[in-house]
DNA sequence: ATGAAAAATGACTGACGCGTCATTCATATA
DNA sequence: TATATGAATGACGCGTCAGTCATTTTTCAT
């Protein structure tokens, strides 16, 4: 019966991520996990071969989309005048916005466990991290000849971004237990843009 | 002997900062603390009860000094000028960096372990967290009606400002292997000034 | 020099959690 | 109803590591 085997992998994975999620990766024991999912020891190394293999499987589906994430964001700060090129950051920001909470909880499980030092991700989430900052890096030097942004070292700016993106966006997901889309990415955007100036118009 | 005491205890700290920081919280064994330090298994518990204990030990200088810095940032975004508001924000910044790059490997142990799931210390990292929010955001809201920085609702604002702060210092620290803490410095505060417009006057 | 107190030692113990494997059970096919 | 297949079980072995304690070493006052 194939759709038994499915429905096992499925109960395993998904107390996997519940749990990696409340207590993290460390903490979390094969035992909780199969007892979580409602079977037995045993039955979870028919599936996985260890802890790490069905990490590897939790994460799998988030970093893929984020890999076609990073690859479709060609029109990062492009554009002929400034409001072009600010609506290219806000729909960025937006489809990031919407990337994490849509994944809240495998998002969440990547970033916190990869910034930590224990795991067998650091790898995987190093990879991410540094074609995120790569991206943007690029993208902020590709379209420094508009003269609608600029920058003295582009990797400095982009490791602004990231860190802006990536706290803020766990600010409120953690915090706050809510991300109201619309108006996290407008005002990311704005803050990118102009910072705390009053000098550059804001969006809408 | 006092002084014999005193050396022993030293030499586990120093052993346990070093571990810490290479592998990790979780993945540092008492044992190899006391290798480190040269001394046998059971002198660690004439000093520590547990891990936790030590890890507590371990950052409780680096905590301090971070809660003294956000009780003297009193002039934050504070000034008639926009000049003046400006240097009042590379000010802040320029010892921001300069206390972590002071203390980089404890404020490196306390970042990352305080980020991650699984440590003994997410109560002490989110204590230092919310308290550096609740400052920015209060001196934000204090200096709003002078009119020289702008926002919609200080609390993002000051959850951008400590990703920008964290991220970027730790990509510094981990990634480059070095800050200078003046560019550095001079760059965030362009950033938070004016983000990535052209149309506010940069520093110096 | 001496011995009592303090400090350090390291072998030992027990708990814990991973991964295995001989066995049971459920379901499909004859 | 009988048989075959392979999924699921859960007790157990084994390694790891935190914490203990009887013993040894060092220190220092007398």
């Amino acid at each position: 019966m194939i759709e038994r085997q499915e429905r096992t992998k499925k109960q395993l994975l998904n107390a996997a991520i519940d749990l990696f999620e409340a207590v993290g990766f460390q903490k979390t024991r094969i035992s909780d996990i199969v007892a979580r999912a409602g079977v037995a020891q045993g039955t979870f190394y028919l599936y996985y071969r260890s802890k790490e293999e069905i990490f590897l499987d939790v994460i799998k589906e988030f970093t893929t989309l984020f890999a076609s994430f990073l690859e479709d964001a060609s029109d990062l700060f492009a554009g002929d005048s400034f409001d072009e090129v600010r609506r290219n950051v806000l729909d960025f920001n937006h489809r990031l916005i919407e990337l994490y909470t849509a994944n809240g909880k495998t998002a969440r499980i990547l970033f916190r466990e990869g910034a930590s030092q224990g795991g067998p991700f650091k790898s995987v989430f190093h990879g991410i991290y540094t074609q995120f900052i790569e991206i943007v890096r690029n993208r902020l030097e590709q379209n420094r000849a508009t003269g609608h942004v600029t920058f003295e070292d582009a990797e400095t700016e982009a490791s602004f971004l990231i860190g802006l993106f990536d706290r803020s966006l766990f600010y409120f997901m953690d915090v706050k237990k809510h991300v109201d889309v619309e108006a996290l990415s407008r005002r990311m955007t704005d803050f990118i843009m102009g910072g705390l100036s009053k000098h550059i118009p804001k969006s809408r």
